[in-house]
Formats: structure tokens, sequence, C-alpha cells
DNA sequence: AATCAGTTTAATCATTTGATTAAATAAAAT
DNA sequence: ATTTTATTTAATCAAATGATTAAACTGATT
């Protein structure tokens, strides 16, 4: 029965109570979190949490602030660059894979806060960057005459949702469907190749490069 | 300040009661809903919840595997029949986005469930249906070099991801991207024409009909 | 060594919350 | 009309939970 305990060493109770708090308010949300299932996590009494972080509140809001700014902060490093569109869906795909595969549970969790609470996003989420460089892009390969016109929300739509959603559905999808955990992940790693396939088949009206 | 609670007229305590508890717990979650707030919302005594459905938990199955079983039976009904396959995710797309657009938390709330407690799944929602038909469909036009070749699962991830996602990430896109309440509903409505397309335009090897 | 600021702990508080009880009320059966 | 059964209510309970307190401990400074 390994608890798997956030690891002591060399970490001050401060860093183990936020990085107890992150691991348990990912993987159960906010309401269903009490404060003494992050002090045992961390192997702290609960008044160093309030000593430290005044209260849960105040502590979730780290959490939640720090998981919304770094889903910004990839969004944005892929997209305000100057890759060609259909490697912008490749890195895109293969980075949040990637990373979901590692952390299971954090889209639910960003994605549960941002319905039940949508002024949160906008009280901590960075606004700075945008995706004016993807927008422009479009606009002028559609202005070429080589993709078709696409409001880039809509583009934006499908790379994410085909990218994430799986995710959120494997409890269904296993359910509903014949399948052995490793079939599911190596449908996971097809999709690394498809969805970019499918998103720019649909886009090109002419084969790109 | 209308609190638009549950409507007494001609319904039963009991009904009330199921009713109002659908609608807190859709909205709020297992752990943030109060049965007082359920009781409220129903305009009940807390003694008459647990009168006619025992606990928080036993009521809280109810709800959620009626939520389960409706998604299930919704699907298989689209899927198991002899539809062409371009019809089938023509109704579906449509079907499920006007279902979301009026019970915008549903998904959300099917969604965390599934994964914060995996086993409800096999717990409560039907087994007996399954898409057996869909990929028999697949694997005939496949064989008939009408279509490439598909696990019937990225069908189902696709068709599904596109549809659905969209409104999880409603409070994020509207954070990233300037774009007003009306342009989004707008966008919603062209994704029923273009999911189909975009899904359909990457199967078919020649074009369908 | 004595002092002091920073940190950690055990004990406790006040409120919230799921659940129960016993009495009141309404409805149905005799 | 009286008895019996089902429903609803107000009051209350016990456990859980976020937060606080006061004391103990730690390590640096004088």
């Amino acid at each position: 029965m390994d608890k798997n305990l956030i690891p002591d060493k060399e970490m001050s109770t401060e860093e183990r109570i936020k990085l107890a708090a992150t691991k348990v308010f990912v993987q159960k949300g906010y309401a269903a979190t009490k404060t003494r299932d992050i002090a045992e996590e961390a192997g702290i009494n609960i008044a160093s949490l309030h000593y430290y972080y005044r209260s849960k509140d105040k502590l979730f809001e780290l959490v939640i602030g720090e998981a919304l700014r770094n889903f910004s902060k990839v969004m944005d490093s892929i997209f305000n660059n100057d890759l060609p569109l259909h490697e912008k869906v490749r890195v895109f795909v293969e980075r949040y894979t990637d990373f979901i595969k590692e952390n299971p549970m954090v889209p639910l969790f960003i994605i549960a806060e941002s319905q039940h609470n949508p002024e949160t996003v906008d009280k901590l989420m960075a606004h700075e960057q945008t995706l004016d460089k993807l927008e422009v892009q479009l606009k002028e390969l559609a202005g070429q005459g080589i993709i078709r016109k696409m409001h880039h929300a809509h583009f934006i739509m499908n790379m994410v949702s085909l990218t994430i959603f799986p995710f959120l559905m494997k409890p269904l999808l296993l359910h509903k469907i014949e399948l052995s955990l490793d079939e599911y992940y190596v449908l996971l790693e097809d999709r690394k190749k498809m969805i970019p396939e499918m998103i720019i088949n649909y886009l090109y009206l002419k084969k790109p490069d």
C-alpha cells in the first residue's frame, strides 16, 4: 500500500504544502478536497497550511492560477511563432498528448473550475499573449487561396477538441467499446498523426508543401 | 431576484425532490451540493429528502445513473440503425449540439463523475446496446475501398470530441479570443455543417453519394 | 547562555452538514 | 366518526471541516 506521499527531501514545508495541494486539488476537485487531505499528503500539520497560505481558498487560487497560466503559456508559445501551420498543429497535438498522458486529471481540473466559476479565468489567466499571429496566418493563406476561409476559433476548437477530449472520454469509451487499456494507448499515439492530417486535409484546398 | 424554484403545480414531493436534485447536482457537482441546497430548490424539508431517497448518495446515484443511461441510449439509437454513415454523423452532431445548448452543464457532470469514479460507469450505465453496427459498417465500407481503414473508436472519438468539447472550452475560448457570445453561438451552428464535412471528407477516399 | 523571530505542533472552536427523531398533519381505510 | 397509514415538519444529533490559539521547538543573533 504505497501512500506515495510528497517526498520531504530537501523541500521546505511551504513547497511541500503547495505540491501536495496541487496533487489533491487536481485529483479530487475543490469541493471534495479537505484541508486535512492536503496536510496528510504533505506530511504536515493543518495549522502550517494556514500559516503559509491563510485559507483553503487562497491556496486553491494559487494552484488553479498556475494551471491556467501554464495552459495559456504553452498554447501561446506554440501559436505565436512562425512555424508553418501544419507544424503548429503537429507540435500542439504531440506536446499536449504527452503532457496529459502524464497528468490525466489536469484537463478536467481546469475545465471544471472554468465552467463552475468562469470569472476565475478572467481573474487569474494572463491575457497579454493572444492568438493574433494564428489569425493573421489563417487570413493570409485564405487570401492566397491556399486554404479555405475559416474562423480561427474553429481552428482552435477542432485541434484542442480532437487532442484533449479523448482523454476525458476514456472511462465512457472503454465502457462502450471492447477495448483494452493497451489498445486505448495505442490509439492515442495514432492520433498524433491522424489529427494533424485531418485538420490540414480539411483546411488546405491544395496539398501543402 | 427570481430564484426559479422547481414548480409545485401538480407535482408530488417525491418528483420535486428528484427534479431539484438533478438541477443542483448537474449545476454544482456532487461534493459542492448540500442536501439543504436540494431541499430549498425543491421547497421541501430535508427530512423529506431522506424519507424518499434514504441518503444523498442514493439520490445522486439515481441522478447520475439516469444521465449516463440517457447519454448511452441516444448514442445507441443513432448508431445502431441503418442510416448511411454521413447521415449518422449529421444526426449526432445536430442532436447533441441542440441538447447541450439547452443543458450546458450536463457534459461536465457526466465526465467529472466518470473520471473521479470510473466504477460508476460500469455500475450504472447500460451495457446491452453496443456500437457493433457502426463497427460492421466501417469495416464493410473499408473492405469495398470506399473509406480508409479506421478503428471505430477513432470515429467515435472524433465525432464526440468535435461536437461536445467546444462547449466545455467556452470560458477558456472566450477569454483567449475576442469573441462575443452571439458570435460564439453562431460558430456552434456553423459546426453542424462543418463537423460532418470534416469527418466524411477525411474518411471517404472517393466522395460519397 | 540569553534573547528573539520564525516555524511547527496539539488542542480546541464554531460552523456546516448528512442524518435522525418524535411529533404534527393529511389521507385512506374501517 | 374512528382508526390506521402515509407524509411532512421542526428540532436535534454526531461527525466533519475550515480555522485559530497558545504553547513548544528551532536556529540564528547578541
